[in-house]
DNA sequence: TTGTAAGCGTTATCAG
DNA sequence: CTGATAACGCTTACAA
């Protein structure tokens, strides 16, 4: 897109009948030359074309939706916006959907089953194109509708349609060879809310990783909590008052890492000295921790991408069977774990406790 | 197409005449019932309503819209919702747009002129109720539209209308006051990017602050750079490295506050003792930073929110003169703050600063 | 109080 | 290739 001659600040709404006026033509040319499905003479197709250029016309979705019974909105229902980890997943969806001309209705339903579905309700109203959800924490909806929807992040069991996950199990486990690699075979585990699906994928990746290395997890090693940072914080005290006390602790996210980091300190801990932390996200603010947090970073970005991907697809006519994209996790390797004390890790050479700066 | 009596699962879109069918009455007459303008006799009423519930109706808002000349979205042009000082904006907007029935159509400019004002254009063929805009930095436009739109977080020059921004003046005022009572005497700043208004302001506040003191700074003083971590970084560097080395550092963002955290450790030296920093926004993650940093807290949901608020008055008809609402920021005192090594600090007989302190 | 009918700005179907 | 004309689903005078 150039820079324009004119200015056309017309200012009142100009519809298809200025420029028909205008060109000297009728409706349905307009129309067609709009659409370009119809062939017109070219010398009326530039009449037209002037036209709109110079009195600045844009078709109205709103009437164009009605007649052609879609539009191109993409309706997105996540839990909220101000939980750090999904505005990269919108951002995702964003970049996708302008490039293909769709535009993005937000709705934060709170991880609230009620509100989830008044809005998915309240969407429909508005014809979109497809919807992408990221399905509260008990949904049970499996709704069938006029336009296609793919499912993101947790994938309700009863959800038959598309979706786009992670590995959470795999990242689990990354993060438990991690552990064990480096020695340590006393490991605490915050688990967060067990109802959860997501989060019971890490632990049990973790544990698979563990027990493969012939370490066992007695339960009072596992605590369960909400995924913030205060439950993380009086989570992680109790593991640290067990004993023999974890000499390393598994977090399910990272809040919950922040929270086990403070609790690290106020127990006159060192972390990754007495106690290392891996934890599962990869948000941005690890890297500001002190120290930064070894993590699982979750590909949000990637997530909302490929769902949108995937959405745009189906509403341009792919019928092809459902699809379940599962995204991999990475192990980013910060400065929250080391091997425990005493134990002689030929690889130690490097220095744990430096704080990465920006380079 | 065949009709039931059962619970509504109808899938194919039901329409007004749907109702007005089942119920055995004209079309106006439904309308009439759903949007009780019209006065309709108890009976039919009842009739009417049945039939929408038994058939799960909802009006279409497209049509309806086309119809009114008005829908109930709201456009709100953020520069990136990655950014983390906005998420809490769009929710303040959002909780506020539920309330009354509005949807929130989603668009990041990315700071781009070209992208903002594209968006802005495109948004007009949706007929938005109205749209809230937080400006790209160099926005120009004075844009005539057929909807309300208020400005947010920044004001351009040139805008005449509504707007809702934040006191930045008085908050870097705030802090300047908060170092000079402490002791500081030797004061440097992380400006960041001198187009940005709001930056300036801040800068300006505290410099008055500063100067109230008879504390004046230096120009090697204040280093220009981006608002990230990196730039933040490498600015403090340069400070920490001036003689006499600043002994408190004034950061226009957290991110770059966090950068100069880095640079402090990086040269061996310990926040606060040896520097105090104070940064401007108060993201959730300043809590997380080792220490964790004292800063100047913009009311960021609040923001969205009484933007909201204003904008949905001037849709539902408020006439009155541009509003310019100017919210207040608070000092928050954490840990990267202390007096100056020597510095005979005045016990706390006299409170610094009515800035409210959370607990 | 209720029904009728004219649009809102498009697209789509047919004639010319 | 171009132009009428009928929808799309709804609101709103105005008529009954």
């Amino acid at each position: 897109m150039s820079s324009k001659k004119e200015i056309p600040e017309q200012v009142g709404r100009v519809t298809m009948h200025d420029i028909a006026r205008r060109a000297e033509v009728s409706l349905g040319t307009v129309s067609h030359v709009i659409n370009g499905k119809v062939s017109v003479r070219e010398a009326v197709r530039l009449r037209v074309q002037n036209a709109i250029d110079e009195l600045g016309y844009q078709p109205n979705q709103l009437s164009r939706a009605l007649r052609t019974n879609r539009t191109n909105l993409i309706g997105m229902v996540i839990p909220d916006i101000m939980n750090p980890f999904f505005p990269s997943v919108v951002r995702g969806v964003e970049d996708v959907a302008f490039r293909s001309s769709y535009r993005i209705l937000l709705c934060n339903a709170d991880n609230d089953l009620e509100k989830e579905m008044a809005y998915l309700n309240d969407l429909r109203s508005f014809m979109p194109a497809g919807i992408i959800l990221i399905p509260s924490i008990d949904h049970k909806l499996s709704l069938k509708s006029d336009f296609p929807m793919v499912c993101i992040d947790r994938r309700p069991p009863d959800w038959v349609g598309d979706s786009v996950t992670v590995e959470n199990f795999e990242g689990g486990y990354a993060a438990g060879k991690h552990l064990t690699h480096l020695g340590h075979r006393t490991i605490g585990i915050l688990r967060g809310p067990t109802q959860v699906v997501t989060v019971g994928d890490r632990v049990r990746g973790l544990m698979k990783a563990l027990s493969e290395s012939g370490v066992s997890v007695s339960s009072e090693y596992v605590q369960d909590g909400q995924f913030d940072q205060e439950s993380g914080y009086t989570c992680a005290m109790r593991l640290l008052r067990l004993i023999p006390r974890p000499t390393a602790i598994f977090a399910a996210s990272d809040l919950m890492a922040v929270g086990a980091l403070a609790a690290v300190k106020a127990s006159k801990l060192i972390c990754p000295r007495d106690v290392s932390i891996v934890s599962f996200d990869g948000l941005s603010f690890t890297d500001f921790t002190d120290p930064a947090l070894t993590c699982i970073v979750q590909p949000s970005y990637q997530l909302g991408h490929a769902a949108a991907r995937l959405l745009i697809d189906r509403i341009e006519g792919d019928t092809s069977p459902s699809r379940h994209i599962v995204l991999r996790t990475e192990l980013r390797i910060r400065d929250s774990v080391q091997s425990p004390e005493g134990f002689l890790a030929q690889t130690s050479s490097k220095r744990q406790l430096r704080h990465s700066a920006p380079s």
